[in-house]
DNA sequence: TATGAATGAGAGTTCATTCAT
DNA sequence: AATGAATGAACTCTCATTCAT
């Protein structure tokens, strides 16, 4: 039971984690409901068997890279930030950092996808909350912190609110972006982030 | 002699408005992929047959919805609207209107499910593009034209970006409340619709 | 609704009678987790798809051959059966009856299936437990009243009882005739049916 | 230097043992089809892994069950047996215990399936047919001849078909006690028992 | 000897679509 | 114009079996 115990826990481990990586590409071109198990196998190099060893269904996957995504993003642009001079300064920074995610295609439309997912399926927020409250939190966290010192005080509740009003905005303009690219350009769309991020610190410090 | 053809004519009609309704109704509640013919035609009491007599397929419906709600939804809500004395009272009114318009699930969850959709399918542009540039133009006319009298010599292109823009807020907001009631009021999303129409308005003019 | 609805419906009880005779045939040759759906359809001359919507899965014709059986099988034996003079000359009849009977090697398997497979499936005794109570019901009704007017007067109980014992009798010869044909000949059978039913009389009479 | 090798075949037979011992249990409680051979593995604490090295597949340790029973329950009950008085008395010894041997729900079953088994597959009577001789005989020699000194000097062929006859008897009402308990008390399934006991005894006589 | 990751054939089931009526 | 029986492709999921360790 504990023969050659590492090997094979980390080649299950990267197994995994392709199928997970793979669910994300082929969840983000074709939407889940179109996604074939069979896809998603093959695009890991795998075949549908090795996918069954690792998940109970497409469901199961399909929140696992949210649960993936939440452990795995951490960091990423925390460091990249520093403390602006000022609150306008900030204010940028944030709408240039937005700006940027909103270039991750995949991630938009997995986002997009989750959440339409998770909008029908009302019965299924058991193991979803868990995972939104804390995809949430865990965002609101540390970016927010990270760039405005004025939040470091609020309480949870305050800062998750912050950022879902921010998320709200960035899923429109990334949506629309997708839908319509000739019609939002990088520029507009940047101040259209701008007036969202002030709009959403007025209203947090209001409350 | 000639009431019999016509009698045919319109219950034609009448069955064919009556599974793009409840075409509406199925495509909202499970999305697109998820949504069963034998679903769309029991909801509008008929069976297969009766759908395949009035659509080539489960796509030519989902298309025919907007097709349809392109004319049916003119007018509903110009006639409301009165030119307010200025341009903050305007700006007022239009996003009561769009805070109203995001109380209509059914047509966000279809807006949404049809961008995805059309996102993922662009080699369908050929049938969407005529759609979806009148669904965009005569939104951009009638509305905009009325609240904002500062637009009505504008270019089309303009105007057409314009509604664009603030449709992109509108979708993020609408989405995410669905997604998260709790965490985005009606107020708050309300001061979101007023900033963004601002920021629209001010790029329009600055264009 | 009811255009041509006697050749629709005709062909439609035609086709769900074909696909339970395939399923007999079907089931009694491999056994019900051997069966295949697909098997069962094509010995009927039809696909999958006719075999769904005739029933809900495998369990569901499985049940219905019986449910089928119950209907069916009634009258077939009971005219044959004279009111002959005296008791061991009724019981004659009885045993070689039941003799007739054990010649239906299909029936017999799947009776035998039927039973083994209510065994292992308690849970579901539900819809089994109405088709099963009239299983022995019919049975001893009719059989056990034209062969012995001693029982005429008899209790539902008893006589589902009497059908119960001696059928019990019959399967386990009926196994055994078809597992190890050369060692049990027709006419021992034919006295362990005999001694049985004796048996089975006396008891009725005794309780 | 001779105790590493005799432990691992110890080991070996041991494993072998269990898995043996787990598959009674999972072919009883699931049937032959359904069961699974990691639940046989997993009754026995063992993976799928050590199955493999001691069976050839899922028909493999079925068989075994029945090869290893055949050396496993002799003795068993012959001792308890005493010559009775006469021959009344030694009918009654019989019946008491067959009656004993139906409180073996788990036997009964395999029994049961087996037999269905082989009736499915004559093509299979080759490994099966030694198996199921040597079965037949081993029953008939030992118990027989002890319980009953008439038959001592009777042939194996006649034997056999005593045991063959008995065991159909037995058959029949333990399937039927466990399809339907309610219906066959234990009272009346030792009168069964015994008439045939003393059929079979009769007819043993008579050849 | 034993493990368990991985394979892949095969079964059940769903559903868009056709077509005779 | 409408029905619904029937088709069959496509997909999910299970599980016996293999094999590197």
């Amino acid at each position: 039971m504990l023969k050659t115990p590492l090997h094979r826990q980390e080649r299950a481990l990267v197994t995994r984690g392709q199928l997970i990586e793979a669910a994300r590409t082929v969840f983000a071109r074709d939407g889940f409901e179109s996604a074939r198990i069979e896809d998603i196998a093959a695009q890991a190099g795998k075949t549908r068997g090795a996918f069954y060893d690792n998940f109970r269904d497409k469901e199961d996957v399909f929140f696992a890279i949210f649960e993936e995504d939440i452990s795995r993003d951490q960091g990423k642009v925390i460091d990249e930030m520093s403390a602006a001079p000022n609150l306008a300064a900030r204010i940028d920074v944030l709408a240039r950092h937005l700006g940027e995610l909103l270039q991750d295609q995949q991630l938009i439309l997995l986002i997009l996808e989750f959440k339409m997912y998770v909008i029908r399926h009302p019965q299924k927020r058991k193991r979803l909350s868990e995972l939104y409250a804390e995809m949430c939190q865990r965002c609101s966290m540390t970016k927010i912190n990270t760039l405005f010192p004025e939040m470091v005080g609020a309480s949870v509740e305050k800062r998750k609110r912050l950022t879902m009003e921010v998320g709200a905005i960035m899923d429109g303009l990334a949506l629309n972006s997708l839908f319509s690219p000739e019609s939002l350009c990088d520029e507009q769309r940047a101040r259209y982030l701008r007036v969202a991020a002030e709009e959403a610190l007025h209203a947090a410090q209001r409350r």
